[in-house]
RNA sequence: GGAGAGAUGGCAGAGCGGUUGAAUGCGGCGGUCUUGAAAACCGCUGAACCCUCACGGGUUCCGUGGGUUCGAAUCCCACUCUCUCCUCCA
C-alpha cells in the first residue's frame, strides 16, 4: 500500500517508480484529485460535529438539562441531516474505507522502486551481480535430478500422481531424509547467525494474507478453505512477516530476525506447462524463510546481510551459484529491491533460482502496521520488512542430485550434511 | 460440538448514560536530592486523521459492526476472539 502522504508530499517520485515498473503512472493525478476531494468533505464533517458536540456540551453544563435539551434539539436535528450526509461523502472517498476508490489506488499499486534497483523490463535486464563456484565439468552427461531420484528409489513422481495428481512427489529413504537434513542444516545455520526460530501456522486468514500483500484482489495463486475463511501460507514470510501486526516497538527491539520451516503451497495458475518434470515447481514444496524487521536506515544494509547469510548454505554444501539484481520490470509486488540467488543446475546447463531476498522498506509493514518508536517519547513509525529463503530445500534437493551425481549412478552427500544424512553417499535404495 | 466467564491505554486494573481519552498501580521519560547510584519526592507519559507557515484548533478511537439517546466505555442487538469446564482428538 502507498503512504497516502507520500503521494501528497512527492507524486512525482511515485509516477517515476510506476514508469520504471512499467506502467502508467497516469493514477497518481488520480490520488491526488481524490485526495483533495476527500478532505474538503472531512473538514467540513468534522466542523458540522463540532458543533454539535458544543451543543451536547451545554446541555450536560446546563442546571436545567431536560429544558436546554428540548431547546436545542431543533438545532441538533438540524446538524445531524447535515452530518450523516457529509459522513457518507467522506466515507465513500476515505483512504481507508474499504469502498474507497481512493483506497483501491493505493493498495493496488506496488511498492515504490529503490533507485538502487536496475533498470528493464524483464527477467532479461536482470543484473548479475556476483557469482561463487564453478560449474562442474562432467566426464559424462548429467543426469535430471528425476531421472537420479527415481533410478536410486529416493523420488517417487508417479506414485505421488496417484495420490495427489500433478506437480507432486513422494521422497522415499535417503531422499525423505536428505531432505530433512537439507533442513535441519538449513535451521541450524540460522540460529547461528542470530535468527529466531519460528513455527507458524500454515493456515492463515485472509487478513493476514492481505497484510503482507499476498492478496491484493482475487487471487487464484494460494489454496483456501473459503468456508473456514483460512488460506494455506504460499511461503512463511506471510507468518512471520503479519506476526507482529498492530505492534508498536521499543527502538532497541529492532533489529529481529526470524527463521521459520515450513512447507508452502502454491497452485502454479500461471505456470502450466513450465517445469512440468520433477521437483522445480511442485503445489506443495518446503522452505527455510529469512524475515528481517529493521530500523529504515538500516533495511539496505540488511539485504546485503541476508542475501550473504543465503549465498553462504550454498558456498558450504558446494554449489555454484549466482546473485542477480532483478530489474524494475521484474520486481515483486512488495519490493524495492530485490537479489535472486540462482543455482547452477547441470542437467539443463542453466542457473535456477532458489532463494530471493527483498527488501519489502515499509510497505507490508503499512499494510500490517508494524511500527517502531526510536526512543520513549518518538512518534512511532513504520519498520522496513526484508524476506528470503534461506534456502528452498526442495531446489536445494535438485541441486545437490544434480552437482554430486557420480558415474556409476550414486550421489555423493555434500560434507557439511553428512552428520545430518549419516552416510557419505547414496548409491542404491535400501 | 456443549456450558459458563470475559474483552478498557506499554502492562495490570477501576469506571455512575453527561465536560472520561478514561481513576489507580507498574513500567517509561524528565527533574529535585546525591560524588555517583538506589530510595524518596515532583512533573510528564496512547493512537490515527484533518485544518494551520506556525502558535494552536478540531474529529475519531475503551474487541468488531449496528442500534437507542441531545449525549454511550457505560443501555440494546449481532458478530469475532480469549479463558475455564465438559466432550473429542494427534
Amino acid at each position: 500500500m502507498l503512504d497516502i502522504t507520500l503521494c501528497r508530499r512527492d507524486p512525482d517520485r511515485i509516477r517515476r517508480s510506476a514508469i520504471r515498473r512499467g506502467s502508467d503512472p497516469s493514477f497518481v493525478d488520480e490520488i491526488l484529485r481524490l485526495d483533495e476531494r476527500y478532505r474538503l468533505a472531512l473538514t467540513d464533517l468534522e466542523t458540522k460535529k463540532a458543533e454539535k458536540n458544543r451543543l451536547s456540551a451545554e446541555i450536560a453544563k446546563a442546571s436545567d438539562r431536560a429544558a436546554t435539551a428540548a431547546k436545542l434539539r431543533p438545532q441538533i436535528a438540524a446538524l445531524d441531516g447535515e452530518i450523516s450526509a457529509l459522513d457518507e461523502t467522506a466515507k465513500s472517498l476515505a483512504p481507508d474505507s474499504p469502498e474507497s476508490p481512493l483506497r483501491e489506488l493505493l493498495v493496488q499499486s506496488p511498492n515504490i522502486v529503490d533507485e538502487s534497483t536496475p533498470d528493464g523490463a524483464e527477467a532479461a535486464d536482470n543484473v548479475t551481480i556476483r557469482s561463487w563456484g564453478t560449474p562442474r565439468t562432467f566426464a559424462f552427461a548429467p543426469q535430471s535430478h528425476w531421472e537420479i531420484g527415481e533410478r536410486l528409489g529416493i523420488l517417487d513422481f508417479e506414485r505421488a500422481a496417484k495420490l495427489s495428481g500433478s506437480r507432486f512427489a513422494v521422497l522415499r529413504g535417503l531422499g525423505a531424509r536428505l531432505s530433512r537434513a537439507i533442513a535441519q542444516f538449513f535451521l541450524d545455520r540460522a540460529a547461528e547467525r542470530g535468527y529466531i526460530e519460528i513455527a507458524p501456522p500454515y493456515l492463515v486468514t485472509q487478513q493476514t494474507m492481505w497484510r503482507t500483500g499476498q492478496l491484493t484482489k482475487f487471487s487464484d495463486a494460494m489454496f483456501a478453505d473459503t468456508e473456514a475463511g483460512l488460506y494455506l501460507i504460499p511461503t512463511a514470510e506471510v507468518p512471520l512477516t503479519a506476526l507482529h501486526g498492530d505492534e508498536i516497538f521499543d527502538g532497541g527491539a529492532l533489529p529481529l530476525r526470524y527463521a521459520a520451516y515450513s512447507p508452502c503451497f502454491r497452485k502454479e495458475a500461471g505456470a502450466a506447462g513450465k517445469d512440468t518434470r520433477g521437483l522445480i515447481r511442485q503445489h506443495q514444496f518446503e522452505k527455510v524463510e529469512l524475515v528481517r524487521i529493521e530500523r529504515p536506515e538500516d533495511s539496505f544494509a540488511a539485504l546485503e546481510t541476508l542475501t550473504a547469510d543465503a549465498g553462504a548454505l550454498l558456498e558450504e554444501l558446494g554449489l555454484p551459484y549466482r546473485v542477480l539484481s532483478l530489474c524494475a520490470g521484474d520486481l515483486g509486488f512488495n519490493a524495492a529491491k530485490t537479489y535472486d540467488l540462482e543455482v547452477w543446475l547441470p542437467s539443463g546447463n542453466e542457473y535456477r533460482e532458489i532463494s530471493s531476498c527483498s527488501n519489502c522498506t515499509d510497505f507490508q509493514a503499512r499494510r500490517a502496521q508494524i511500527r517502531f518508536r526510536r526512543d520513549s517519547k518518538a512518534k512511532p513509525e513504520l519498520v522496513h520488512t526484508l524476506n528470503g529463503s534461506g534456502l528452498a530445500v526442495g531446489r536445494t534437493l535438485v541441486a545437490v542430485l544434480e552437482n554430486y551425481q557420480q558415474e556409476d549412478g550414486s550421489v555423493i552427500v555434500p560434507e557439511a550434511l553428512r552428520g545430518y544424512v549419516g552416510t557419505e553417499r547414496i548409491a542404491r535404495p535400501e
